[in-house]
DNA sequence: GTCCTTGCAAAATTTTTGCACAGGG
DNA sequence: CCCTGTGCAAAAATTTTGCAAGGAC
């Protein structure tokens, strides 16, 4: 594997995720570093998240939507998803207990990791759901 | 919410699917159900599986690749998703012991489900990553 | 007959890539 | 300097949609 430099880009890319605790899809990120960055390209983004995905610096959540999300904060925790408008929340640890670790067996892998992972409603859509105004997309 | 119809196309879409342990995604379905019913649109497959995951008659397992999969299972149990090639595969229950239902609470949230993933390496993309020919992609 | 469904194709969305140039170590 | 990283734009990949015709109930 070559060695990866800690470019401007890269740097700011990371700076502004580890700000959010919001989960962010590439869009949305892409729009808040290009207020620090107005040149910077999508393309670029897009390479460097998945590059600090590899890395371990920040963590992709490709669960629950259409588009991928991104997380800055890469210590263990649980997700959270909406599944009307496809929001993720962190789910504070005290709410599962214990996780298993190494202990998981499954044949024909080798386990790397365990998720465990939440559906719902958020409260906004939930009052929506209520007045009937439902309509689930991004299951 | 208007009454749906079980059209022959609806019925060969649940019946391939349900034939299947391997998770596939809409375009090897597709290309399976093509092969009993030759004039299936794509269009038709994607309607057709999001009306049957909101029904409830199949599973939509969007985690951890970028396409989306689908599971023809409905009995709760869990998967595991190779980071390599995206390949998914059940996890017996006995891997993982019980989890908790309705105990689950979580500020701001109304849970649906719990969900419990893995994450790993499927034995084909082991070997290959002893030979150093690692490459990961779907995760 | 009604109106949900389909096939087809075009469009929209999201992600990846080629290439020449820039800039980090 | 060398070689990774970037911007830009085009291309690819995946999903959604409009519409006229078809078919389930």
């Amino acid at each position: 594997m070559p060695k990866t430099r800690m470019t401007n880009q890269r740097r700011i890319i990371l700076e502004e995720l580890r700000k959010l605790h919001t989960h962010p899809t590439v869009d949305e990120l892409y729009a808040l570093v290009k207020t620090r960055m107005p040149h910077i390209s999508l393309g670029t983004v897009y390479r460097n998240l998945d590059l600090l995905a590899e890395t371990g610096k920040v963590v992709k959540l490709s669960s629950a939507g259409n588009m991928r999300r991104f997380d800055g904060n890469t210590a263990p925790h649980h997700h959270i998803f909406c599944k009307v408008c496809g929001r993720v929340a962190d789910v504070p640890s005290s709410a599962f207990p214990s996780v298993p670790r190494e202990s998981v067996q499954i044949p024909g892998f080798t386990v790397t990791a365990v998720r465990v992972e939440y559906d719902g409603l958020c409260e906004a859509c939930m009052t929506r759901a209520e007045k009937g105004e439902v309509q689930e997309q991004a299951s």
